[in-house]
DNA sequence: TCAAAAGTGTTGAGTCTACACCCATGT
DNA sequence: ACATGGGTGTAGACTCAACACTTTTGA
């Protein structure tokens, strides 16, 4: 069956109304490999992308995600549909735009809610890969001037987008395909979107708070506020700042030869 | 026909998924009447409500708003809506917030999509207001600790609302009603986060901006602004930092019985 | 003439950046 | 011992709130 087959056969007048999806962009902070036992290891941003095994867009990469059911709202659709196609639990996700054009999806009118999560902690990539269904990908997302690059890379895959920065009505970034390389339907806009809410955002400290876990390090902290806004930060100045943010407990982590870290936790209003 | 007859032969199997609907929090920058031909007059936020006629809280007044078309986006859908209903064109409108709960509306499940406009420029609100069924309402939304209190004024009519702020993760507040007059739905909630998503986003200026006219004094930027985050701010300050957000043009404004200010617009990127 | 907004200058308080420096630890 | 991250101090640059002051207008 071909995809023309595929979508003759589709019978769209089932459908009077749009359906409903949540898509997700589920990021995470990867460490990469270090042979120094106190170094601590470079921090990588990665995304998690499926490939699609029906039409349409078979074969293709995508974000996770699916129709929202009756029994849920889309911040649950967008966790479910994580764990139903990849086994990752995406813990809590922001929302970041609705993607509502007419033509996003061949099939028939579908209104999609994009969502992001940051994973903090280690996420074991093996036990997510199953099949070559399911990737990490590492994330570079650049500009200059008016266009936009997007290079996402997992072992010898590299899908580079090229696209160009639209409008900025009211703080929001939208992106529109130039050249290059595409995911399945219109989700390397929507993840280039998702990047672009999710680093204006974390301009916020308390935003970049709700992804940590309940105990961490401002080390932690810090990491994941670099590889957000990708830019390093003095360690010295970022701890000032973020300690408006958390509370002490008299908790530390030892074991990483070299001076205890205190363990913070966020602080509550 | 009672609510409850209503309901009853309302088709709700003609529904296997969620009905998709976009509500808009239209506000008006609205001068209170001065008899000093010189002095500014005072600005107050208004919001436009439509009594409804029919059941579901049938005379509850409710946020413009309703059902997705299959030929037009959701912004599309809240600025075709709010003519429709209320005869005002709410020109450019901000996204604030999806509402997916599952009893939103006692007839189907409705996923809503809020929007807010800032109209800054006069009104005629006499021409809106036909058959009592739109009416502008002066808002004031304030906070002491964990309850805010929203209070809607028109004439002789006051919907004053308590409710709680629940969540902010990720930035944005979320409430929850505790006591006194309804809206239709949860719009008193809709309106609630909205009001609060605005002034979040207006701190940064270039979303103030982007309800202004083309051409503005830095007065009426500096009105809209101060409307939005319900604070007065010093001219010669707020002046500079706008400064940074627009261009000069070499046309003036004359005639209000003082020096006359330059028009500016918005600066690009 | 004069009150009001338009617009500029200035001062002192506070914040932020960069860097120097000491502390505590595991190998 | 020592490299490394944990953590504090501080000088200079920069930003910002407050207020004083001059300019220009219409009635």
């Amino acid at each position: 069956m071909t995809e023309k087959e595929f979508l003759q056969e589709y019978d769209i007048s089932q459908f009077d109304r749009p359906s409903v999806a949540a898509d997700i962009a589920v990021l995470a902070i990867r460490s990469e490999y270090t042979d120094n036992y106190r170094r601590e290891a470079n921090k990588k941003l990665s995304v998690l992308l499926v490939k699609r095994g029906d039409y349409p867009y078979k074969d293709k990469w995508a974000l996770p995600g699916g129709f929202l059911q009756q029994n849920e709202t889309l911040e649950e659709c967008a966790v479910r549909k994580t764990i139903e196609k990849t086994g990752v639990d995406p813990v809590s996700v922001m929302p970041t735009g609705v993607f509502s054009e007419l033509d996003r999806d061949p099939r028939t009118r579908v209104i999609s809610h994009a969502f992001v999560s940051v994973l903090t902690e280690d996420v074991d990539i093996k036990s997510t890969g199953e099949a070559g269904e399911t990737k990490w990908f590492d994330v570079e997302f650049t500009r200059e001037g008016e266009s936009c690059t997007l290079r996402l890379r997992s072992d010898n895959i590299t899908i580079e987008t090229i696209m160009k920065r639209s409008s900025h009505k009211f703080g929001n970034y939208r992106y529109t395909y130039i050249s290059g390389d595409k995911l399945a339907f219109d989700h390397s806009l929507i993840l280039a979107a998702s990047l672009s809410a999710l680093r204006k955002n974390a301009d916020n400290y308390s935003v970049t708070m709700d992804f940590l876990p309940d105990k961490f390090t401002l080390n932690q902290f810090q990491c994941v506020q670099e590889a957000i806004l990708n830019k390093p930060l003095l360690a010295a100045n970022f701890r000032r700042k973020a300690a408006a943010f958390v509370e002490e407990t008299d908790e530390y982590i030892t074991g990483a030869g070299h001076r205890p870290a205190k363990l913070y936790t966020r602080k509550e209003k």
